[in-house]
DNA sequence: CGCGGGTTTGATGATGCTCAAGCCCGGTGG
DNA sequence: CCACCGGGCTTGAGCATCATCAAACCCGCG
């Protein structure tokens, strides 16, 4: 199981994992089962931990006063897991995570992954990219939450992530895209047609 | 001039800077001068550089196929800019950079950054402080895109980015938001009479 | 068969956009 | 000193997009 996270920390990064590494990352690593629907973290909890997605689906959202849930992130495989605003601050976060799919992680603790496992140079290089990688993907989000119609980020999220619309249900995709389901649904019904 | 980012980097880190260090930073950053709506980088041009103003006011936005320009960011003094995307893929960017006040930063090329400004420990501290803020910034925004009104939106950014409204015309401001300047105007219309 | 989760469809309405005009105000030049 | 100009802001009327609400449908599963 870890095997898993090994490889893609090594296929991230320039260097290799030492076998002394790989121990480390073997002890701070814990193995866990996230059942659907269960919770990863919940609003108003301090985020404890980082997890990395061996297998499964989940999705981050926050829930207004109406009670509508808005998806702010939905995670796949080698995807990495945490409400980064509560687990730095460790203050109580604001947003809800679950899994979406019976769902298998490897989860360290912050203190873990500050002290152990972000002092390993490959790993470093790891979420380097990872943070460039996701810091552009949050700036071209935006982009189109702000000028792009309801058609065309359903379009672009086709474009750039289409196992997104394979996994989750429509609206799931639709609150991902700031619409309802029932508008996603009469997007579709046009977009079929041509 | 340079005295600024060594406070701005000693104030972001527990490290102190070495006067090595400072020395480095000083040859790496060169000041330079952009003047009002003068680019600092165009759609299709790759970002070679990275800044930090000392003073002025800049924006970062897209323009769509109508012509009309969408801002992805502002920053301020003390704030750092340059196209992520762009300058870690080496790649033409989707995106206008430009000077809406006078301004002055202090600019460092892509390889002295990595090569050197990089190594420097109280820097790495600072730059992944600023990461994590601008993460959480940039998912708190979608969070608002997505689930809240134009209202909601507006009174959000007046509480988080209050300068952003004093120093930026409301035109500006509506784009930010993801609305028309009209639309702003009624709001702050409705909302003055409470 | 019936239930539950998900999707579709229709009718109606709110929110925010478009277009067009006018206003306000500081700066410039005659 | 006044006229004019430009940038920014406001206002109004009409319209498009998307939300809401309610109902029906679909289908896999116990």
């Amino acid at each position: 199981m870890h095997e898993i996270l090994f490889n893609y920390i090594e296929s991230n990064s320039e260097i290799l994992l030492t076998s002394q590494e790989k121990e480390i990352i073997k002890q701070c690593f814990i193995p866990k089962k996230i059942r659907k629907h269960q919770y990863f973290l919940q609003e108003g909890d301090v985020c404890k931990t980082t997890a990395f997605i061996i297998k499964g689906a989940m999705r981050q959202y926050s829930v207004d006063d109406k009670g509508v849930e808005h998806i702010i992130r939905l995670s796949l495989e080698y995807w990495w897991v945490s409400d980064r605003e509560s687990i730095v601050s460790q203050k109580p976060s604001k947003y809800y995570i679950d899994a979406w799919e019976d769902t298998e992680v490897l989860q360290a603790s912050r203190e873990d992954m500050a002290t152990k496992i972000m002092t390993i140079p490959a790993v470093i290089e790891t979420f380097k990219t990872m943070d460039n990688n996701h810091a552009t993907a949050l700036q071209n989000r935006i982009n189109a939450a702000i000028s792009f119609t309801a058609e065309q980020r359903y379009e672009d999220l086709l474009k750039t992530y289409p196992e997104f619309v394979q996994r989750f249900p429509q609206h799931i995709i639709a609150s991902y895209l700031g619409i309802t389901k029932e508008t996603l649904s009469r997007i579709r019904k046009k977009g079929a047609k041509q």
